[in-house]
RNA sequence: UGACCCAUGGUGUAAUUGGUAACACACCAGUUUUUGGUUCUGGCAUUCAAGGUUCAAGUCCUUGUGGGUCAACCA
C-alpha cells in the first residue's frame, strides 16, 4: 500500500515547491529540516511535522537535516536529545548527515548579531524586562520608543562585547533590533535578539553567557544550512516578516518559511508542559505509559510506525485548523495489525467447561493457524483436555435473539478445535454460572467436519492444563472530552479518564504465548490487538491492549 | 479596536486551476466468514451568508458572518 499520494493532488507545500522547480530556484534543489528543541519528548503532532518534512524531501530526491534547535540552555538536555534521535529512527526516517545543532552556529549567530549593530539596526537595551514589555504597546496600539535606541555604534558594539565577556549578570541588558515600534505585527517591534543567561550549555558548556532568541537563530541556521523550504506550523506566520528581515539585512541564503496547519487528534493533548504535569502528577506511568501521545507511549502501546505514517499521510496537509478523528488512528492501526498479528486465544474472564464425554487425562495437540490473511504465517499447536476456560461472557441462560453464543442445549464450535452442545451447568448461592458441562462431537474436528451439524458461533477458549496466567492493560482514551485543553473555565486534568488503564490480572492465555517475541503484533482473537510489554518477566507475562477488535455485536446491544 | 490566516458532509482531505462535488474514516442496511474480526455491496453534502462578473462559480470580485493567531529576556 502506498503511503504517500495515492491520488495525484498536491497539497499547497508541493505546489510551492514544482512552482520552484519549474522556475529553476536554487537550482531544482530542496532541502528541509526538522527542528525541535531538545526540552521534551516526541508526540504524535511531532510525527506529522517529521512526515511532512521527510517524506516531501524525499519526493522531490532532496534532503532533510535533523537540527536541535537549542538556543535556551536552562529547558535542554541530551536526554531529550537522545530521545529524539530514537524516536525519528523509530518512524523510519533518516536525517541527512549528522545531526545538527543550532548552538554549533552561535560564533556565527554572534557575528551576524555584530553585524547588525554595525549596520545600525541593532541596539543594547538597558531596561528592565518589564518596562520593554510596556513599551511594546498592545495590538492595537502602537508602542514607544526605548531611550537606549538612538545609542552610537561604538557604544552598541562596546556593551554587546562586554555581554559576551561575562561583565554583566542576567537580565542587566539586552540586544535588541531597531525595527518599528508601531508595526502593527507585535513581532517587528524591536524584537529582542539576544539575552544573558549564565547557564550550562548541554551541547556548548560554559562557552557562552549571551544566546540568542528563537527569532535570531531560526531564520539564519536555515539560511546556512541552505534550507530551500523550511516548514513550520501555523503560529509561526507572524514571524515570517522578521525571519526574512534578519536575512535581508544580513543578505545571507534566503530560505523560505512556510506554514501549515498542526495535526490535532480528539482525546489526545501534545502540549509538552501539559504532557509534563500528568507525568508529574502520577496521571500516567511516564513519557513512555501506553496511553501518551508521545512517540514513545505509543509505541510502549503496540502502534506500528508504517501505521503512523499512513495515518500522517490520510489526514493531509493544510492551513486550516483540524481535529482528527480517534477512529481514523484506530482504523489504520487495525488495519495494518490485521495483516500482520498472530492470532492466539487468551479468556479475559474464566467460566469453566467440563467436556463430559472427553475421556479424562487424554490430551491432543491441534494446530492454530497464525493469521488466517497470510497462509505462509504458518501455525502453531495449542493443547485440548476435557476441562478448558470460555469466556463469562460466552455462555448466557437466557439469551437474547440472534445470540450465536453458548446456551443450556446449544451448540457452538470451539475455534480450531470441535463442535460442543451444553448439557449443564452449576451456579452457586448467588446463582451465577461456575461451570458449564458439554458434550463434543469427535466427528466435528476441525478441518476434518463430518459431523453435518451447523453453527452459528465460534468460540475462542485455551485448555486448562496448559493455560499460561497473564496481566492484561486495557487502554482507553485517557480523556473524556475529545478536547480536553480547549475549556477556559476547566483545567484539563478534569477531564482525566479515570478507566483509562484497567489492570486484568485473571486472563489466561494458550501457552504459545510463552514463547512470542517482544516486538510481535498479537490478536487475541475475539477481543483485540496486543504487545508484549517490557514490564514482562520469566514468571510474568505483561501485555498491552494496543485497540480492540470491532464489535459490531456490542454495538448492536447497545441500542 | 489593529494586523495576519482560515472557511467544502458527522470527521478529515479532493475537485483537471471557471465546466457541474471525489476519496477515506465514521454511521446505517445487507453480504461473506470455523474470530459478531476480515471481505464485499449499497445508502449518506450542492460547498458559511448575501450580492456581483460569466453561457457556466466550491473555484474570481465585493461586503458580511464565524473560527484561529499575534504583546514570554520560550521555541
Amino acid at each position: 500500500m502506498s503511503e504517500n499520494t495515492e491520488n495525484e493532488s498536491k497539497n499547497f507545500i508541493q505546489e510551492i515547491i514544482e512552482k520552484d522547480l519549474e522556475m529553476g530556484t536554487h537550482e531544482g534543489r530542496v532541502h528541509m529540516r526538522f527542528p525541535p528543541e531538545p526540552n521534551g519528548y516526541l508526540h504524535i503532532g511531532h510525527a506529522k511535522a517529521i512526515w511532512i518534512n521527510f517524506e516531501t524531501a524525499k519526493m522531490y530526491g532532496g534532503k532533510t537535516n535533523l537540527r536541535f534547535d537549542d538556543t535556551n540552555p536552562v529547558k535542554e538536555d541530551v536526554e531529550y536529545v537522545n530521545s529524539i534521535k530514537k524516536d525519528i529512527s523509530w518512524l523510519g526516517y533518516e536525517w541527512e548527515g549528522d545531526a545538527l545543532y543550532t548552538s554549533d552556529y552561535f560564533e556565527q549567530l554572534y557575528q551576524y548579531a555584530e553585524d547588525l549593530i554595525k549596520k545600525g539596526v541593532a541596539y543594547i537595551d538597558e531596561q528592565s524586562a518589564e518596562d520593554i514589555a510596556t513599551q511594546k504597546g498592545t495590538p492595537t496600539k502602537p508602542g514607544t520608543n526605548s531611550p537606549f535606541r538612538d545609542r552610537s555604534v561604538e557604544e552598541n558594539l562596546e556593551k554587546f562585547r562586554a555581554m559576551r565577556a561575562g561583565d554583566h549578570p542576567d537580565g542587566a541588558m539586552v540586544l535588541r533590533a531597531k525595527i518599528d515600534m508601531a508595526a502593527p505585527n507585535m513581532l517587528m517591534r524591536d524584537p529582542l535578539i539576544y539575552r544573558i543567561k549564565h547557564a550550562h550549555h548541554h551541547n556548548t558548556g560554559d562557552a557562552w553567557c549571551i544566546y540568542p532568541m528563537y527569532d535570531f537563530a531560526h531564520g539564519q541556521s536555515d539560511s546556512i544550512e541552505n534550507i530551500t523550504h523550511s516548514c513550520c506550523s501555523l503560529e509561526f506566520m507572524h514571524h515570517r516578516p522578521l525571519y526574512n528581515w534578519f536575512i535581508e539585512q544580513l543578505g545571507i541564503f534566503p530560505s523560505k518559511q512556510y506554514e501549515f496547519a498542526r495535526m490535532n487528534v480528539a482525546y489526545m493533548i501534545t502540549s509538552k508542559r501539559r504532557l509534563l504535569k500528568l507525568v508529574e502528577e502520577g496521571l500516567v506511568s511516564g513519557w513512555d505509559d501506553p496511553r501518551m501521545s508521545t512517540l514513545s507511549g505509543l509505541r510502549r502501546r503496540g502502534y506500528l510506525p508504517e501505521s503512523i505514517r499512513r495515518f500522517c499521510a490520510l489526514t493531509g496537509v493544510q492551513k486550516r485548523d483540524n481535529l482528527q478523528e480517534m477512529a481514523l488512528l484506530e482504523s489504520v492501526i487495525r488495519d495494518d495489525l490485521n495483516a500482520v498479528a498472530t492470532r492466539v486465544m487468551v479468556v479475559m474472564d474464566p467460566l469453566k467447561l467440563v467436556i463430559t464425554n472427553y475421556p479424562e487425562g487424554q490430551t491432543e495437540e491441534l494446530p492454530s493457524q497464525n493469521n488466517p490473511q497470510d497462509e505462509s504465517a504458518g501455525h502453531h499447536m495449542m493443547t485440548l483436555s476435557r476441562e478448558i476456560w470460555i469466556e463469562k461472557g460466552d455462555f448466557m441462560l437466557d439469551p437474547p435473539k440472534k445470540y450465536f453464543r453458548l446456551a443450556p442445549d446449544k451448540h457452538v464450535r470451539l475455534k480450531g478445535a470441535y463442535i460442543i452442545k451444553a448439557d449443564k451447568y452449576i451456579t452457586d448461592d448467588k446463582g451465577e454460572v461456575t461451570e458449564v458441562h458439554c458434550t463434543y462431537f469427535p466427528e466435528s474436528k476441525s478441518g476434518s467436519d463430518n459431523s453435518g451439524i451447523k453453527v452459528k458461533g465460534t468460540m475462542h477458549w485455551v485448555d486448562s492444563t496448559s493455560a499460561i496466567p497473564l496481566e492484561l492493560r486495557l487502554y482507553d482514551r485517557l480523556f473524556t472530552d475529545p478536547t480536553p485543553t480547549s475549556h477556559e473555565d476547566k483545567d484539563f486534568l478534569e477531564f482525566y479518564n479515570k478507566e483509562s488503564l484497567v489492570t486484568n490480572t485473571q486472563a489466561l492465555g494458550e501457552k504459545h504465548l510463552a514463547e512470542v517475541g517482544a516486538t510481535e503484533p498479537l490478536q487475541f482473537m475475539r477481543k483485540g490487538y496486543f504487545i508484549k510489554d517490557q514490564d514482562s518477566s520469566d514468571g510474568k507475562l505483561v501485555f498491552n491492549r494496543t485497540v480492540a477488535l470491532r464489535d459490531s455485536w456490542a454495538k448492536k446491544q447497545k441500542k
